[in-house]
RNA sequence: GGGCCGCUAGCUCAUCAGGUAGAGCAUCUCCCUUUUAAGGAGAGGGUGGCUGGUUCGAGUCCAGCGCGGCCUACCA
């Protein structure tokens, strides 16, 4: 790769002169050499006057009047006979196929292009539009521009790239497949729309810090880094749920961020180290009131991505039309083991899990052993859209205390085909009952449960001036990603998933 | 983390039971003035993931490591 790093003049001589370049690479270096140094292949900019969806729209207007139209792209295929060259030339929105004639071009030009242009190379053509016999949209080229010479070739038109390629090299698969292109164009659409919802709602959009002095809003292991002129550590932050709670101790009484995110945890097909978190908070409000937020967020991306308000994902078909299931989490519990678990101790509620074959940590207090037994026993056949309600305390030492029923919180989730996509509570806004939470959290902490919730001292501060009561709700994007265009893999989502290097260390490479 | 499968040309993949490798696309040369997975003739291209072991001989068998995929357990 030397050859990149200092370009010489003359490529051929550059090829010459790096004896390890790839056979591939010096041919297309060669071919530059020929092109010669008065032909730019790296111009600075291009006029275009269509997108390839513009000249299909257009075509009729644009062929009547004969117009030459400017058309950038890059080169997917070479076709031709002896005297012609067909050229595939693919924009974002798609392909449009160019025509070079001998005629035309005259024979020294044409032979120079039908030699010297490769696939993959970006090139800007002007002509006129035709069908040819077999009726594909055509620009007869009079003229046409190099933008970007390649010098290492795409992959081949017939196969897939293997998935890890496809997410290793993104702009591989962008460049080869359409579907990828629309599957992020989509993801895109999905942000925007979530924003336009807040925004109607008189929402303001924040941003808070990534590096955190202190993490917290959620149990999880942080990634760790260091502040060098300060000589802190710093932590990348698990949630921003902390912060934007400080805003609404300010007077700012209704905000969100869409934020990234990072958890120093296993990855697999819906985990990465860093994902996409929408957090949101409003004054006043009681987690009655967001569960009726999120359920209209939810029913208008389904309305808006799926049909009528209905998505396919994977096997089933999930329909966003009717209210949302409501169930509360000991309720449905108690229906599945056949027992009322709010009246059964510690000890009693440790071995029906067991039975039921949860596996048991030391440090697992009664709530958290709860949670296993829901997780294994209630979330997989939460198929259709249901919120779940009024959690155990002990797993919720940021939300406020049930108003009805002791040793719950107001808090709920939402399920959507099996997986938690958002979380609320009414948030606790009585600073002393907070310090006795992070104080209940502390002593998680030193029985060993290394995810418990670290006290922030300058949270309580503010807490301590005053916040008002407020409704909050995250939603983990990635995964509502993953709902609206039917993947079951987070990779699909995310434009360049955290992979392994491939050259790591020990391989010998 | 555990189990199973994979890693061979730039890309996607073959090579049934150990005898130093093939195809398609891409590349190069030649023919072909509406092709479209264009076609025809020819050519080049490989430290078979890495390290070690068994064997007269290893892409092939064994071990370790790396990377990936699927299943499984957990954090969103």
């Amino acid at each position: 790769m030397s050859i990149l790093n200092n370009p010489p003049q003359d490529p051929r001589q550059e090829a010459a002169n790096a004896p390890d370049v790839h056979p591939l690479i010096a041919a297309r270096l060669e071919k530059m050499a020929e092109l010669g140094s008065e032909v730019p292949l790296y111009p600075y900019a291009y006029r275009r006057t269509h997108t390839s969806d513009e000249l299909k729209e257009q075509e009729e207007a644009l062929a009547a009047a004969a117009a030459v139209v400017c058309f950038p792209g890059r080169i997917m295929a070479k076709r031709g006979t002896g005297k012609t060259l067909f050229i595939p030339v693919q924009d974002e929105w798609g392909s449009v196929q160019a025509y070079f004639r001998k005629d035309d071009l005259g024979e020294e030009r044409f032979r120079r292009i039908q030699k010297l242009i490769d696939i993959g190379d970006w090139i800007g053509v002007e002509g006129t539009l035709f069908r040819t016999r077999t009726g594909e949209l055509t620009i007869k080229v009079s003229d046409f521009t190099f933008l970007a010479k390649a010098i290492r070739p795409l992959p081949e038109k017939y196969h897939d790239l293997s998935l890890e390629n496809k997410s290793r090299r993104r702009y591989l698969d962008l460049a080869m497949n359409q579907e990828s292109r629309e599957r992020f164009k989509r993801r895109s659409a999905i942000l925007r729309a979530i924003r336009d919802y807040f925004d109607e709602r008189d929402f303001l959009e924040v941003e808070t810090p990534v590096l955190q002095p202190l993490y917290g809003g959620a149990t999880a292991r942080p990634f760790t880094t260091h502040h060098n002129a300060l000589d802190m550590t710093l932590y990348l932050r698990i949630a921003d749920e902390l912060y934007l709670k400080r805003l609404i101790v300010g007077g700012l009484e209704r905000v969100y961020e869409i934020a990234k995110d990072f958890r120093n945890e296993g990855m697999d097909r819906t985990h990465n180290p860093e994902f996409t978190m929408l957090e949101c908070y409003a004054a006043y409000w009681d987690y009655h009131d967001m569960m009726e937020l999120t359920e209209g967020l939810v029913r208008n991306l389904a309305v808006r991505f799926g049909q009528e308000g209905r998505l396919k994902y994977g096997d089933h078909e999930l329909d966003f039309n009717a209210p949302f299931r409501r169930i509360t989490f000991m309720g449905a519990l108690a229906e599945a083991v056949g027992r009322d678990l709010m009246a059964m101790t510690t000890a009693e509620v440790a071995e029906l899990a067991k039975a039921k074959g949860v596996e048991l940590k030391p440090g697992m207090g009664r709530d958290k052993i709860l949670d296993e037994l829901f997780s294994m026993l209630i979330e997989p056949d939460l198929i259709q859209p249901t919120f779940v309600m009024d959690h155990p305390r002990e797993l919720s030492p940021l939300a406020k205390a049930h108003r009805e029923h002791e040793g719950l919180v107001e808090r709920f989730e939402l399920f959507v085909a099996g997986f938690e996509l958002a979380n609320s509570f009414s948030e606790l806004n009585d600073p002393r009952e907070q310090r006795r939470r992070f104080m209940d959290q502390k002593a998680l902490l030193e029985a060993g449960d290394d995810e418990a919730q670290r006290l922030d001292e300058d949270f309580l501060q503010a807490m301590e001036h005053g916040m008002p009561p407020t409704g909050g709700m995250g939603m983990g994007v990635d995964r509502l990603v993953m709902l609206l265009v039917d993947t079951v893999n987070i990779r699909d989502v995310l434009l360049f998933p955290h992979m392994r290097p491939e050259d790591a260390p020990g391989s010998g490479a």
